[in-house]
This record gives structure tokens, C-alpha cells and sequence, in this order.
RNA sequence: GCCGCGUUCGUCUAGGGGUUUAGGACGCCGCCCUUUCACGGCGGUAGCACGGGUUCGAAUCCCGUACGCGGUACCA
């Protein structure tokens, strides 16, 4: 098996890229990646013309070009088992259904949406309440087993809307294993007679997958669980095409915090991004996405929280992913991205504040000054972008004073704040340093008999606008003396 | 409803019969550091869903129940 591993992320390009769907390509990736010569590929599911979105695919690459997977083979990246997109390879489903028909695995359907309907309704009343198309019902409806031989010729001739349907057997258990969740069981009965091929000649997911991961020579098929429950109808498909099925892996799913599925509407009531393009905009650091999701239903065993997506693969396996549903936790993710973002240069932090910035209308904002910000407020943000935000003083003067901080604007600071201008009024511009101006405070408050905060927390609103922020000495050196006074001068004025 | 899969602190998880007074992380709380806010350090809070078995011994194995989640489409 070692060197051959090939696992497939096979995502239906209905839009943005799902967090949860991230999840499922790292995994596979990280499966891949931890087998020497194992392969990943990426495989478009673009059968279903109405839900397909333009751009989707596009995102899907990008978002995992972001987070550093690469993919081995896929829509762009030739390899030996393309095409990559689904839709490109409708013959190839075509003939297997043929085939299956011939082996009289599968047969023709003509019955129309309505009539379906009506069947399931008929049955729903007679108190059946899933209906299914099944080796009961398909007895009496419009099919090849049900119609004579000329008549299905004749249907097919004229052209008329056909299925293909699996002709699932009437009683039998189908037992698979499946790598995380060990033995799973299904009876047959419960399985309804799938639809192979749909009236407009695309494949349905059960058959183009199944086709695919055979003649793609797919290993592994690592995906959310909820396939499982028609990884049944599959294992019928690989019998009955006479190939060995790949091993299975279902992950359990990223739950909201409030219970249920991930889904759009609820998760981002809760805050929660379920985009992975949204965390691209936001900023985060993909090391962290990355670190975050691997643990989102999979740890290494040990104590250990922190891992590069290097270290992942060779850490990852799949008899450590749990079974049960992972609630998605964002102060989680907030506290890795804070991780990540402290641990990179300042330099390259610089930069992209410097991009958020001009991309935020503050143009012209000087290198030297912006590189030395960094190491001021890099203890103090969860995100990039708040190196801008909450470090915004530093570049415009404030245009309104933070309502909690106001709270220590005193009787007695506009008299203090006036002292200590007067006491740095005439310096030179070189004496305007951190550790002077800190003398400089000291040397107030001993004259006006005050603590040092009753000082330093109107000068820092006063300066700044905020209640908190980093260090104040080496903020003011890097202010300068004359946005220092400025600020000093209007917020006395402001503030009385 | 039916079928399937799950269930260890609020959350992510370790632990898979005795090593456990159930470990770590996030969060939260407190203390220290710091005359801001953070960072960091230290400490605390809090959990084996329930009921039966099996066993000398069960968080760990078995069976039920409850609860949660998924599926039940010519969607993936």
C-alpha cells in the first residue's frame, strides 16, 4: 500500500469553498502527504448544471493554494487519470451505466417527476412515510423491468426523458468497514433504487464518483459523513462493476456552536465565517486556519497544540480522527492566529499592514516608521488587520476619545497633561526619545504629588484616543513632537 | 417516522479494563509581572449522558434508554 496512497478532495462547484470542505481537503492532503508518494488530487463534481457557479472552482484552488496544500493532480495540473472535471467526462459515465444495464444491474426509467411524485404520495397516504422507489415499487412503475422489451426499445428511440436506475437487491445486508468508524451496516431494503443517470445525461454524484474513484485508482476516499449512509449504494456499484472498492474514511462534521450542521445562516448569525474565502479577506494567518481545522476533529495523542502543516502530514493518521461532531470554536482559531502572527517577522507583518492600510484609504504611510510600530502592538492583536485598526493613532490623529477611557480623564488631568506639555514644549526633535519622555512624566507627577497612572492614562487618551494600547514612551518617540503637541493641545481643548 | 452514526470539562481533545485524586488546550476566574491594555508566568473552575450487565476491578467491554447529528432527491 506505502507509495501508492491516492486520495481525492471532489467538491461540487456550487460556490464559495466551506470551511468544512477545507477541513476534508486538508485531511485528505495531510493523508497523502504522510505516505510517501502519495498522491492528491483534485477532482470537480460538476454534474448538477443547475447549482453550478461560476468562479467556484476557481475559489476552491485558490482558498487551498492559500493554506498551502498542493495538489498533485486536478483541472490545470495534468495527470495520467484526467480529465478532472466531472462534466468532461460524461461518456465515460454514459457506458458504465450501460454497462451496468447489460449485466442487468441497473435498468431504464421513464417515469416522469409526476408521476413520481403521485407514487410517493400514494404510498405516503397508504401510511409509508419514506417512499421509495425500491424493489417493491418499481414493479409497478415506468421501467425496463416493468415494460415489455419493444416498448422500452420504442421509448428509447423516440428519445424520450429516461433514468438509469441501480437495481438494488431486495433483501441483503451490506456491511463495509470503514477506517475511522469500524464495521457499518446497512440493510438493502432501506436503499432505494438510485438514480444513476440523470434525464439530461449527467451522471449523479453515487455513479460519477464511484466511476471516477475506480479509474482514477483512488485509494482512500476520505470524506464528511454525510456519505455514509449512501456508502452502501456504492459498495453495490463497485460489486457490480466487479472492482474493489477503496477504503472508506467518514469525518465527523464541523458542528455550529449552537448544535446542527455548519450552515451558512446559522453559523454566521453566530459570527462564525463559513467561507473559507471570508477568512482569506479577514486576514488570518492560513497557518492558523490550517492548525485550527486539523484539530477540529483529529489530534496527535500527545499534549501538543502547535503544528505546521509540514509537521501535520507527518503526524497525521486517520485512526486518530475522532468520531464524534466538533463544535467550530472561534476564540480557538482567534487564539492560534495570534500565535502565528507573533511568531513572523516584522518585517513581512509590515508589509501587509502597510497593503490593509493603503487598501483603507491611509496612503503614504513611510516604511521605517510603520516597520518600528510592529514590535509595539505585535502582543496586542488577534488579527493583521489590527495592527491598522487599533494601532490607527499612529497614523492619523484621533477624532474622538474612547468612552471608556474617558472615564480616567480627572478633574485634575488637564492640568497634569498641560504640565508635562510644558515640560516637553522647547525639546529639540533628538531629545524627543522613549526613556526622556518617561523622566519626563516621573518628574511631573513627583512635582504635582500624583501617582504615575493619574498622568499617564489622559496623556495616552489624549494622544492616542484609546484606554489601551502598547507601551506609551516608545509611542509618543515614534509620533514625533510636533503630532505629540498637537494632540495634547486639542484634546485640552476638547476635553477641557 | 424509518435507517445510520455518535456521546469524556462550556468548547477541541488525551485516555481503549487496574498506571487516573480522569491529562492537555481554548475560554472563563484569580494571583504575579506591568503604575495602561496585552504578552508571559503561576494557580483555579469545570467533564466520563443515564440505567443495567460482564468483571475481583469499567470512562474504557456488552445491552438498553435518552439526547445529538446525518441520511431519507433526476443535490452534492
Amino acid at each position: 500500500m506505502e507509495g501508492t496512497i491516492r486520495v481525492r478532495f471532489a467538491p461540487s462547484p456550487t460556490g464559495f469553498l466551506h470551511i468544512g470542505g477545507l477541513r476534508t481537503a486538508l485531511y485528505n492532503y495531510l493523508f497523502a502527504r504522510h505516505h510517501q508518494g502519495g498522491k492528491f488530487i483534485l477532482r470537480i463534481e460538476d454534474t448538477d448544471q443547475k447549482r453550478y457557479v461560476e468562479g467556484a472552482e476557481e475559489d476552491v484552488v485558490e482558498s487551498l493554494l492559500w493554506c498551502g496544500i498542493e495538489i498533485d493532480e486536478g483541472p490545470g495540473k495534468p495527470g495520467a487519470f484526467g480529465p478532472y472535471r466531472q462534466s468532461e467526462r460524461k461518456d465515460l459515465y454514459k457506458e458504465h451505466a450501460q454497462q451496468l444495464i447489460e449485466s442487468g444491474h441497473a435498468y431504464y426509467a421513464f417515469d416522469s417527476p409526476e408521476e413520481l411524485d403521485q407514487m410517493r404520495e400514494r404510498l405516503q397516504k397508504s401510511g409509508n412515510p419514506s417512499p421509495k422507489y425500491d424493489a417493491i415499487t418499481r414493479q409497478s412503475m415506468k421501467n425496463s423491468l416493468t415494460l415489455p422489451r419493444d416498448e422500452v426499445e420504442d421509448l428509447l428511440q423516440m428519445g424520450a426523458d429516461y433514468v438509469v436506475r441501480l437495481k438494488v437487491p431486495r433483501r441483503e445486508n451490506i456491511r463495509f468497514e470503514d477506517e475511522i468508524r469500524g464495521h457499518v451496516s446497512f440493510e438493502a431494503k432501506g436503499l432505494d433504487d438510485q438514480v444513476l443517470l440523470k434525464s439530461d445525461g449527467m451522471p449523479t454524484y453515487h455513479l460519477a464518483n464511484v466511476v471516477d474513484d475506480h479509474l482514477m485508482k483512488i485509494t482512500h476516499v476520505i470524506r464528511g459523513e454525510e456519505w455514509l449512509s449512501s456508502t452502501p449504494k456504492h459498495i453495490l456499484l463497485y460489486r457490480y462493476f466487479g472492482w474493489e472498492p477503496p477504503k472508506m474514511a467518514h469525518l465527523p462534521l464541523i458542528m455550529s456552536p449552537s448544535g446542527g450542521k455548519l450552515s451558512k445562516r446559522k453559523a454566521e448569525e453566530e459570527g462564525i465565517p463559513v467561507n473559507t474565502r471570508a477568512y482569506i479577506e479577514q486576514k488570518f494567518e492560513p497557518e492558523a486556519l490550517v492548525n485550527f481545522l486539523a484539530f477540529l476533529g483529529w489530534s496527535p495523542g500527545d499534549d501538543s497544540e502547535i503544528h505546521s502543516l509540514e509537521d501535520l502530514c507527518k503526524l497525521f493518521t486517520l485512526d486518530r480522527v475522532s468520531k464524534g461532531g466538533a463544535v467550530f470554536n472561534y476564540k480557538k482559531l482567534l487564539w492560534y492566529n495570534e500565535h502565528y502572527l507573533r511568531e513572523k517577522p516584522d518585517r513581512d507583518l509590515a508589509a501587509r499592514a502597510k497593503r490593509i492600510a493603503e487598501s483603507r484609504g491611509l496612503s503614504g504611510i513611510d516604511d521605517d516608521y510603520l516597520i518600528q510600530i510592529i514590535p509595539l502592538m505585535k502582543e496586542r492583536v488577534s488579527k493583521i488587520e489590527e495592527f491598522i485598526t487599533f494601532g490607527k493613532f499612529f497614523f492619523e490623529d484621533p477624532e474622538e476619545y474612547d468612552e471608556k477611557a474617558l472615564k480616567k480623564w480627572k478633574e485634575n488631568s488637564p492640568d497634569l497633561v498641560k504640565a508635562y506639555r510644558d515640560k516637553i514644549a522647547d525639546w529639540e526633535a533628538d531629545q524627543f526619545k522613549a526613556d526622556r519622555l518617561k523622566s519626563a512624566l516621573q518628574e511631573v507627577i513627583d512635582e504635582k504629588e500624583v501617582g504615575f497612572g493619574k498622568l499617564m492614562m489622559p496623556l495616552r487618551i489624549a494622544v492616542t484616543g484609546l484606554g489601551f494600547g502598547p507601551d506609551l514612551f516608545p509611542a509618543l518617540e515614534l509620533l514625533g513632537k510636533e503630532t505629540v503637541l498637537r494632540r495634547i493641545d486639542r484634546a485640552l481643548q476638547e476635553l477641557g
